[in-house]
DNA sequence: GTCTATAGTCCGATAGAC
DNA sequence: GTCTATCGGACTATAGAC
């Protein structure tokens, strides 16, 4: 064992997501985290950039994922299916973590500016799908707007999986969303 | 006239996005857009809450417009048909302003943070869209879907409409931009 | 690891409008 | 007298500079 105790960063994250939910975003201090996590205040804005940030690790990863899926899927495929099959695939990451899941969602739904954040990385996680469907050939504005319906589906769907009543895995309710968004602008 | 010059609002709007557009919204104080409006710092954070704030004035009143306009609608017509002509309408209040809006979204396009804003107020806007369609009877997840949705080709007509080569106006950008989205879900 | 600028809050004071 | 808009200064925490 070295001189520090290992994974600074993985406690950082738990104490601010404990302290975070235990008394709110705006009362909780980033000394008082890394207090929690037994290293200095400069420690914590070495690991993440700033408070909000410490809450959205991974974020890119799940986008690099994404952003593979689609790139392997089939050239025939059309870019709602190739996205559809991409978040749904992407869903397979989080499936394990629900309780995690709601407990971080009602920080952040307690929280503006840390909504501020999360829509942030998801818009961040559309532009990076639109650029990988416009390497497919897709054009311009349709790239733009079917990486927005799959931004949309991963999120709706996101909500419908941490609901009270869902049983249902997050692959299936991204389907569900997606199915339904179809239904919609179909009909009439 | 009275104690003070009028419009102090107004001046402090002005005067930061002057600022921000010169030297950037990060390089500019709060200090120096109350000076270049002739009031006080304290008079600034009275009128705004945050330095971002400032950049999204009338945002509410879009937004009251927007779900009035869906309130409005026959009833017989489908939720994205309302969503997508009271998107169109909305669209009127700006159209006498693309360099304004050009100016202003440069400005937001050159900081991450302004960024998030924006789309804290887009998503406030979907969220106020939504429930606007529930009132009319549609179901929760299908109005959360259309709602998205509208917001997403408010979003990216928006886009085409201050793009350098177009020269449509909102209006028609939006209406393209539900056209194409239509088309991508149908197919295949 | 220390130092500093600045965002943003709080409290009270002041001056005019009504 | 009340109400409203501005000003002034002290204060904390974030976040970046050195």
């Amino acid at each position: 064992m070295g001189r520090w105790a290992p994974d600074a960063r993985g406690r950082l994250m738990r104490s601010a997501l404990e302290l975070y939910a235990e008394r709110g975003f705006d009362e909780t201090t980033a000394l008082e985290i890394a207090q929690r996590a037994g290293v200095t205040e400069r420690t914590f804005f070495r690991y993440f950039s700033d408070k909000r940030e410490v809450l959205f690790e991974g974020s890119s990863e799940l986008q690099a994922f994404v952003v593979a899926a689609i790139t392997a899927a089939p050239s025939s495929m059309a870019s709602i299916g190739a996205v559809g099959t991409a978040m749904e695939s992407a869903a397979a990451l989080l499936e394990g973590n629900r309780d995690y899941a709601r407990r971080r969602a009602a920080v952040v739904a307690a929280n503006p500016s840390l909504q501020e954040r999360e829509l942030l990385k998801l818009a961040t996680l559309a532009g990076a799908v639109a650029d990988a469907l416009r390497r497919r050939g897709v054009p311009d504005l349709a790239a733009g707007l079917a990486a927005e319906m799959g931004v949309t589906v991963f999120k709706i769907g996101f909500e419908t999986w941490i609901g009270d009543e869902s049983t249902a895995d997050f692959a299936q309710c991204i389907r569900e969303a997606l199915d339904q968004l179809k239904g919609l602008t179909a009909g009439a």
